[in-house]
DNA sequence: ATATCTGGAATTTTCGAAATTATTACCTAA
DNA sequence: TTAGGTAATAATTTCGAAAATTCCAGATAT
């Protein structure tokens, strides 16, 4: 719609710079300028700030009082924070779920996992991600939020969600090495979460939550560089 | 200062309506409409509008594309909830800092424990609540987030902050009853959490937060009424 | 009686310019 | 050469009005 100009509308521009900040597009630590952008999006500074604004609620942008938005900025230390937290949600989301989640709640995980380990597969047989990594990361993102679904808590399910995409936004452009039996290993740890979960074995399920997140914690030759001097 | 003009700074327009929002003056529920609140500062509607975005980020305003802004709402739901959340964030950041904290932040902890304990003695030695409510409520957000401060991860920390401001916005004008032996019992729990967290004993400390918290949650009797027909 | 349509009022959003504030570059003094 | 201060520049925030959207009440049709 809107053949004739090329104004975007306000909603677009807002899942637009989303999708930017996500991808890397707008790579963190980046100062982003409300007259910058308006010239990409034909509209008014404000209506960018506007925009900016909102995205700082979910944590994707980064607001200082007279100084402005920046793409929230990546380090070693911010990934290693994010995972942590990732972690400790899921986990105790998960285990709400399983102690009152139905038969409707196994139903769509497994249903998740499906869809998923489809995806995975396929990666695999023909060796190389980029042609299906949009439906790999929606696939990914749509399992661990269905995980959690049943923990009965508004709360814990925002802020995981709001969580999840900073984490996509840390690890971004750190391009992890997909080579090799990347995807074999990721596919393994799916399963652990889901056979655990749909086993009700809440232990299991935090220990394999764990172990599918642990690679992007601090790792230990890495600690104790920040205490220099 | 600025005693010429009736004019407000913005930054203590919103440092006075986070105020008005958590001590109910702006009620639970109640739409935020920038042209009302303009009277009242004297400045432009954009100006309230800025604010009022910024407020939804710590989650004390709500925000809907199109239909502009609210008071977060208060239910029963929303304040287990919010309990709930605030249990599991005060746990986890309370067991960390008992495995990474380090002297330093047994003093300070034990010193926020002082004050606030000191404080409480005061209003039973009184008899009366409302000439050192601030000052209690004050000191009590200090303790708790002292409890936490050393778990070393600074989104545990801002979260825990925003869900703090939120739990206190859910429960006002709720008026617990102050009455006869509320803080003695406020002063024994707070001193469980003290005490096991000083003797790093995480589970101990674990249940004396649950304990801390659980009037907050819904109550047995009110449960199973969502399940109607 | 219920449901859908229409018009007007109120609210929200956008705009671009003006005012404020931060940042940088340059100059002077120690 | 360095430190401190001042002017120039750039960026952010505020403003009030215009445009777009939503809300509400009354009327018409089913």
């Amino acid at each position: 719609m809107n053949i004739t100009l090329g104004r975007t509308e306000p909603i677009d521009i807002y899942e637009n710079v989303k999708a930017k900040l996500i991808s890397g597009a707008l790579a963190p630590g980046m100062k982003l300028k409300p007259a910058d952008l308006q010239g990409e999006y034909d509209c008014a500074p404000n209506t960018i700030r506007d925009v900016l604004m909102r995205l700082s609620n979910i944590g994707l942008v980064e607001f200082q009082l007279q100084r402005g938005f920046r793409a929230t900025a990546s380090s070693l230390e911010r990934r290693s924070d994010v995972a942590r937290f990732r972690i400790l949600l899921e986990q105790a989301g998960a285990v709400d779920s399983m102690k009152r989640g139905g038969i409707l709640w196994e139903a769509d995980l497994a249903a998740a996992h499906q869809k998923l380990l489809h995806i995975e597969r396929q990666i695999i047989g023909i060796g190389e991600v980029q042609s299906l990594l949009s439906y790999w990361t929606e696939a990914e993102q749509k399992f661990h939020e269905t995980l959690i679904s049943a923990c009965e808590s508004p709360m814990l399910i925002e802020t995981y969600a709001k969580v999840y995409l900073q984490f996509r936004q840390q690890f971004v452009g750190q391009q992890r090495d997909f080579g090799a039996n990347y995807f074999e290993a990721i596919i393994e740890e799916h399963q652990a979460i889901v056979d655990a979960a749909l086993a009700r074995d809440e232990v299991r399920c935090q220990q394999a939550i764990h172990e599918h997140l642990k690679r992007n914690l601090q790792t230990a030759d890495q600690q104790g560089t920040g205490k220099a001097s």
